[in-house]
DNA sequence: TTGAAAGCGCTAACAA
DNA sequence: TTGTTAGCGCTTTCAA
């Protein structure tokens, strides 16, 4: 394949097959065969053919690396998430691979699991790899890790949150304005004691406050608030209720951190039975696919996930592909899903 | 910071810190700085501190497209599955990217929607990253596919399935074993007219002959068989359940390629007032975590996921590091987990 | 439209 | 232990 007329020094070639190997069989210069591959309309339908045979023949895959390090575009995303078996985050990673795959970008996926310090060290491998693009879930708070990031000079999408000094681009929606929403959503059911079932969660804990709020506003007595720590599961839920009901057996309504959290009460209350939503009316949050057909349905906020995640692509690519795109805020939104539950 | 002097054609810098700035403020040779950086043993101590004091001074984060092109080593692992939303995959990604992360290494997720046709696209650019290692979910049956990955020399584990000719190492499980399994299983609980709910799936499709099989084997009449197609959701289990009680009304047992679509089964037959395992008896695949804590609790097909992860992830490791790891199969074995359903 | 030369930023191989 | 040299495989730039 690539030969080698006994140089001084010898480098253990990797032996895979090269545009030099490619040119060879076609007759070409090297160039012309990135130039068939990349921009095909530059060169002439005769060669164009050629080179394709040739690369047919040989089996000739590109080094991506050697490509991305000579043009400075790497054709990478990276997305970092807390976590990767929530679903509620996988909805949307899953519309953002799709959507940059389509456009001939891949995706590199690293899990912070909610750890800062985690997340640093992730940040400055993402950062080695030259990524066209970072998908960050949530923001990222002033500190070296997003300092670092402002240096690389590498396009962000923060997500998942609003703030109004982002990084670069923000595509998110307001923690504390559903709080509000579901605190006043409950209020309005004509709901009187309230109780939050939280992870520990930084997110969660705006939306608890601003929860707490509304029912303060109201006369309402003050919020239980059950934290669960890091365990995110239906488990964790139906302990969360029996505490609840021991601080305070008179809750009415309970809103959960999460829609997997907000199962486990549901079934510690229909096993306990409590009628849902007669004793108690329960709301998550996410919109998990499958708790929308759950017997009863529940109700819970809605979040857009895979519409996060096909806009941040298409802000990634439009920057990677350096159409301008002005740095700025979208807010998604949110809704309340009213089903059985309440 | 790089210097520039008035070359005949010059380039389009990243404007990036470079090995070269490190070392000229550390005053010492790139050699050395890429030394103190990847074999910190190899340098004095007096050096190294130089060194380091130069790389915080500069906020130096090392280019690793090429370090990978100049060491043929990526430190990148890519792994390839069908879909990022199931649980049950991404539970197995999770170990895997956790291990990998702690021994150095970047995860590049690829998603193949369940389609040979987007895989093989997948992999082709998969291969042009030059990973030191791939992770598939399933086989890769002959074809170019195969070819190409057999060609580029690259590690691969296949996992989730067995086969007696894998393209290198393989972790996984006999699907007509679990067929059987559960087949026997239900035979043993004097069940006596049975149901698959499945979706379009190669392996479920194995996992189903098996069972049909049992029950033949046993004079029980012909297992109905319903296909959701590409549906896997809650709702599809609902429907799936209607159109099993259609076709045969006094089915007993109903055994799901999935837990989701078992747990939709499940939410049908409470709703129909049919009792739970009394008139008949569930059972799901996967055991996502959250159906043991649901009541009444599933009976499930119990893979370990997490486990296949880990274990793929030190193979790959293992083989980058250049250790020898014989090719071979594990074979991780799965359980039925006896829960309330049946 | 095609080709030649010169690097992208790093590390393997060799020499001191 | 440190430095020098020569690439890794590709694409940018410039010239034909």
């Amino acid at each position: 394949m690539t030969e080698n007329n006994n140089p001084k020094r010898s480098r253990r070639m990797s032996g895979a097959i090269t545009v030099k190997d490619v040119a060879k069989l076609a007759g070409v210069a090297p160039m012309t065969v990135s130039r068939a591959l990349n921009t095909p309309t530059q060169v002439s339908a005769e060669l164009l053919k050629k080179v394709q045979d040739a690369v047919q023949r040989t089996g000739y895959v590109p080094n991506r690396m050697a490509g991305g390090l000579a043009s400075s575009r790497s054709r990478l995303i990276a997305a970092v998430v807390p976590s990767t078996v929530t679903s509620v985050f996988m909805e949307t990673i899953e519309a953002l691979n799709a959507t940059l795959f389509d456009a001939g970008y891949q995706l590199m996926l690293g899990q912070s699991s909610y750890s800062a310090e985690r997340e640093a060290m992730l940040l400055e491998e993402v950062i080695g790899r030259r990524p066209d693009g970072i998908f960050l879930t949530g923001i990222l708070p002033p500190g070296p890790s997003r300092t670092k990031l402002l240096a690389s000079g590498i396009p962000v999408v923060e997500t998942w949150d609003l703030t109004p000094t982002p990084i670069d681009m923000l595509i998110g929606f307001s923690h504390s304005g559903i709080g509000r929403a579901v605190g006043n959503f409950l209020v309005a059911k004509g709901r009187k004691r309230f109780a939050m079932v939280k992870a520990e969660d930084e997110r969660a804990r705006r939306r608890y406050a601003a929860f707490a709020e509304v029912a303060a506003q109201n006369g309402l007595p003050e919020v239980v608030v059950i934290d669960v720590g890091a365990s995110r599961s239906l488990k964790s839920g139906r302990a969360a209720l029996a505490q609840v009901l021991a601080l305070a057996p008179d809750v009415d309504a309970i809103f959960c951190s999460s829609d997997l959290l907000a199962l486990g009460v549901m079934t510690e209350a229909t096993v306990r039975g409590l009628a849902v939503p007669g004793q108690l009316a329960i709301i998550g949050f996410g919109d998990v696919p499958f708790v929308a057909d759950m017997s009863p349905a529940l109700s819970t906020v809605r979040i857009n996930g895979p519409d996060i995640g096909r806009q941040a692509a298409g802000f990634l690519i439009d920057r990677a592909e350096g159409r301008t795109v002005e740095p700025g805020i979208v807010d998604v939104g949110f809704s309340i899903v009213e089903r059985d539950s309440t």
